[in-house]
DNA sequence: CATCGACATAAGCGAAGGGTTATCAGGCTG
DNA sequence: CAGCCTGATAACCCTTCGCTTATGTCGATG
């Protein structure tokens, strides 16, 4: 039972393929047949059998696959551990949802890394299927959505901020004109302009999405303040972050368009505004490293929180290709 | 990084010495030096140093001491979990304390096996270290004394069973005819009769041992049961357990010696009774196996408390050497 | 029936892993 | 200073790992 052959190993069962497994691995399909006949004769057990569609889980090449992704992560885990061993500074990496990314993420970091005495290095990246991610450690800790509750055992999940969703358009949409609440129909027919990964089922605003009669057309654009400026330009509408477009945001059909220079209005919508929550979520029971614990537990202090709400813009973020690279001082 | 190489590692950490774990492995030293060459070499840290006394690790070595077992442990309970997988019966390695071992081990495992559908097997043996025993995964649960505060990061713990000690003599003893409370001069001149590991500092009587102005004499038998027989055969005191020995005992002082058969007395001593605990232990947030977490919760059911507390004898519980080994069935 | 897609097996090869014995290098200790 | 204990190195051996290419087997599909 080595390393390398577990590594293959938890690659295969998560493709259900040797050939997709090769191929990911960049070796031939042999290699990784053998690196699994290996650990058949060593288990004794034939881990999965070639079935019509793909193969199939044996009981113990279940068991099988899910320590495999724990050990390798956990030797990845000892590299870094024992290359920052005595070192001041320790790199944590962390996993963001799109919207804390954007609206939250620079500040907080920049926050984060004047209060801590040692330098802090923070990856930010976007991601699907954060407990597995988190499990087999190749981040430390995830900011944003909560995950399926399903998946959350071993895990340790802390709300820290509260946020609201409304549906804003520009004061000079037709849409803005209607008194009362708007007809979902209406609304359905004119383009939904939002950022990356905006109606996730795994948020509260895709769970509201999802139970929409019927879908409209999504325009999803590289960022939500740029899907903001598309929508103040009247090309349509958008589920926007209360605190983030609040201030340019008069109540549609109050008599007060256009007032206090706000050029966008919020159109009143059924069941909203949407309240979700953002979740701090890391591995339980001491097992998280500990510059995780401290980011846990100053992103739910109140500067923290304030830092979120702040109009004032980001600061130590750049941006690369779908990647955000924070570096942080102290 | 081989796992045979962390293996080797953790035991040269444990240890000290890389001639030592040589020895305990059964292998030569030169192959001890070259697999602690080769993590050396892979991780660029010298992990440990030379020095007058034995070796000293370096922060790195640190790091990698602690998670090299860990891996090691994690890769055993893997193969297991493969083993075990789709079968109906598995096994729980059940670490537990002497007095537990004795007292109440047979009739709580024979009352959980009965209320299992599966089969278990339950092998029960006493050590020390437990945290660091059940953080590797060497066992799944254990059961009794409370592991240090310091060592219990990672792990999960809850308290089942309260129990009392108190001192005890022969009704004939001289010390039975003290009036009042019982000198502690005398009480240190007399020989202490025990089981084993009966004073250890993890247990609530070790701490008050460990108060004690000076040391009586202890003669340490090879079960509380024959210490118990020995005190009342008139050869000394002896720090019972009060729901064990309860029905043999009448209170010293009281006048009432020799009445309703009781052949044992309770001495009043200082600070008796002791009462202490018994805990279930075992790794938190998930990672213990099904297993000992039913059996966890079985140990705080009424039915298991009530088991603990009779006077039958044990069943389905066979002693070999220092181990017991408990089959159970269905 | 022929073919194709996907896993298994065979043969072979270089590079580590894991072991040995023999020898060297330092720091205590008598 | 001589010895001694302990770890590091060297030289050597054999096995296993991890990879290749070539070929076999089996079921689904046209």
């Amino acid at each position: 039972m080595t390393l390398s052959q577990l590594r293959t190993f938890a690659l295969v069962a998560r493709l259900g393929s040797l050939r997709a497994a090769a191929a990911a691995l960049g070796i031939s399909e042999p290699a990784v047949s053998s690196a699994v006949a290996a650990l058949r004769a060593e288990l004794r057990d034939p881990l999965f059998t070639r079935s019509p569609t793909g193969i199939t889980l044996t009981p113990g090449g279940r068991a099988l696959a899910e320590r495999a992704g724990e050990m390798v992560g956990l030797a990845e885990a000892t590299r870094r551990d024992v290359a920052h061993a005595g070192a001041s500074e320790s790199e944590l990496r962390v996993l963001a949802t799109a919207a804390f990314a954007e609206h939250a993420a620079g500040r907080v970091f920049d926050l984060f890394g004047k209060a801590r005495s040692g330098a802090v290095d923070v990856i930010v990246e976007a991601a699907d299927d954060v407990a597995t991610l988190l499990r087999e450690r190749a981040y430390d800790i995830a900011l944003g959505a909560r995950p399926a509750l399903a998946a959350s055992t071993g895990l340790e999940l802390v709300p820290f901020f509260k946020y609201q969703r409304i549906m804003v358009a520009s004061a000079r949409h037709p849409l803005a004109a209607v008194r009362g609440p708007v007809p979902i129909g209406r609304l359905l027919s004119v383009p939904w302009f939002a950022g990356p990964g905006s109606f996730e089922p795994s948020t509260e605003e895709g769970r509201w999405f999802g139970r929409l009669p019927a879908l409209p057309e999504i325009v999803e654009l590289t960022s939500e303040t740029d899907a903001l400026a598309a929508v103040a330009g009247g090309e349509g509408v958008m589920l926007a972050l209360r605190h983030v477009a609040g201030r340019r945001v008069a109540e549609a059909g109050s008599g007060s368009e256009g007032a206090g220079g706000a050029d966008l209005v919020r159109l009143p919508v059924a069941d909203t505004p949407i309240t979700g929550m953002w979740w701090a979520t890391m591995l339980d029971g001491g097992r998280a490293p500990a510059e995780a614990r401290l980011l846990q537990r100053f992103v739910t202090t109140a500067g923290a929180t304030a830092a979120m709400v702040s109009p004032t813009g980001s600061r130590g973020l750049s941006r690369r290709g779908n990647k955000f690279h924070v570096a942080l001082w102290s």
